[in-house]
DNA sequence: CCCCTAAACCTGTAATATAGGTTTTGGGAA
DNA sequence: TTCCCAAAACCTATATTACAGGTTTAGGGG
């Protein structure tokens, strides 16, 4: 967990190509959307054969630095979750990051979302924000919609927090989330229980409308305590 | 920040292996250190050919789900933090990320895992983040030494948080903060400036090694407060 | 049963070829 | 002049072959 990377791994051709395209980004200050030089060009400059720049650019669109496309030349990237989401999924799959563990990052995360996002949101935002409650509440026989409007809810204010470090983090999350929201939902006996966390949906949502982060930060506390009392009724936990 | 990543992508080779390989893992749910197919069984399995394959792997390892190495197969692999630092340090590079975003992260993270250290560390651990913390006193006269049991300090809390997404998310910031460190530094003009930032290290030790997370989470706290505002100070944010 | 070595296996890098996708260029029409 | 279009130039995605090393395995000898 702790290794720093090796800069310039110096018999590894790739690693080093990594480095030096990455380097050029910085350098040159490149812009998500510009050009990177094409890949015969790279060859030449950094001494090195095709098949080892196309593995580097591999590596680097892995991570979204740059992005690829057939007759296109390789262009910088903007940051999603996509990358850092297989990675979590992976740590689960290992068995070296527990579901328990996921939750209480997001916990810990969330609170910070949701009082940010009371301060921050315009007004578009807190809409969508309580458009998305008020969804899970109106379609709340229907898992298969509730997940959607459920997760889209909690992004949405990672969004509205205005730190695009939430958002990634929390946005990388959702795939587990996904796979363990069923397991919490069927946990969740009778519709009153259901009931009970549209009504702290919608007390986080009128928080953030009301740019009370106080208000917002207890709500989506209250919310994960009771997230996670179902996951432990499941056994999942 | 919000793409979900399109499984199978159908006519996108690379792409399609990667989630056929990835998926292999989980079913087959192999743990680090097994090892993968080979290049050639993988090219004839999935009916692509060897470079493909090869592409595909190189954004396996990127990420850290895989390792490759000369002369043997593919192995999987345990997460790190490099592969999110390097995604980190792009966001900032292109302006997606600011310093005093990376900065909030990790106050409302650290806040956490002071906490759970104090809950959860080991005497052992107890006592590396408080040698961490005296050594950084007794060098304090040495940027180059302090920096390094500054960060060693708060990784050590990370660890001892028994949380790998909380010590895999710090360790990604660590670059970042390595570069604006030392203008934190400079901007505490006087040796007081430093010694008091000294005894707040001290204090969140303390409460750790107390098992008092309430104080440790103060502590913390107090201490970004006086950090963010060094920044500040410094016209970084 | 252990150790060592040779063979088998395997990856890293390079070079070449080609199908198709994208961008640029330059000319002709409006 | 400006706009549009088609041809040309440019470029990537994939496949194939080759070979230099590095690693693992199998088998024999002690």
């Amino acid at each position: 967990m702790l290794s720093r990377r090796s800069d310039t791994p110096s018999s590894d051709f790739v690693g080093a190509a990594v480095t030096a395209i990455a380097q050029l980004i910085r350098e040159q200050d490149l812009r998500p959307g510009d050009r990177l030089p094409a890949e015969a060009v790279l060859s030449k400059d950094l001494q090195v054969s095709r098949t080892v720049i196309r593995e580097a650019l591999r590596s680097l669109a892995a991570l979204r630095l740059v992005e690829l496309g057939a007759g296109r030349r390789p262009t910088v990237a903007e940051l999603n979750d996509d990358a850092f989401g297989l990675m979590i999924e992976h740590g689960v799959v290992i068995d070296q990051i527990d579901i328990q563990q996921i939750y209480d990052a997001r916990r810990t995360i969330e609170a910070r979302t949701s009082a940010l996002a009371a301060l921050r949101r315009t007004e578009a935002e807190a809409k969508a924000i309580i458009a998305h409650a008020e969804a899970m509440a109106a379609d709340f026989h229907l898992p298969e919609k509730v997940i959607e409007h459920d997760i889209a809810f909690h992004l949405s204010i990672a969004r509205a927090s205005r730190n695009p470090v939430f958002a990634l983090i929390l946005g990388a999350f959702q795939n587990v989330t996904r796979q363990t929201w069923p397991i919490g939902w069927r946990s969740r006996a009778n519709d009153g229980d259901r009931q009970a966390m549209n009504a702290l949906h919608h007390e986080i949502g009128q928080a953030i409308l009301a740019g009370d982060p106080g208000a917002a930060t207890a709500a989506m506390n209250q919310h994960f305590d009771v997230s996670l009392k179902a996951l432990v009724t499941a056994g999942l936990i």
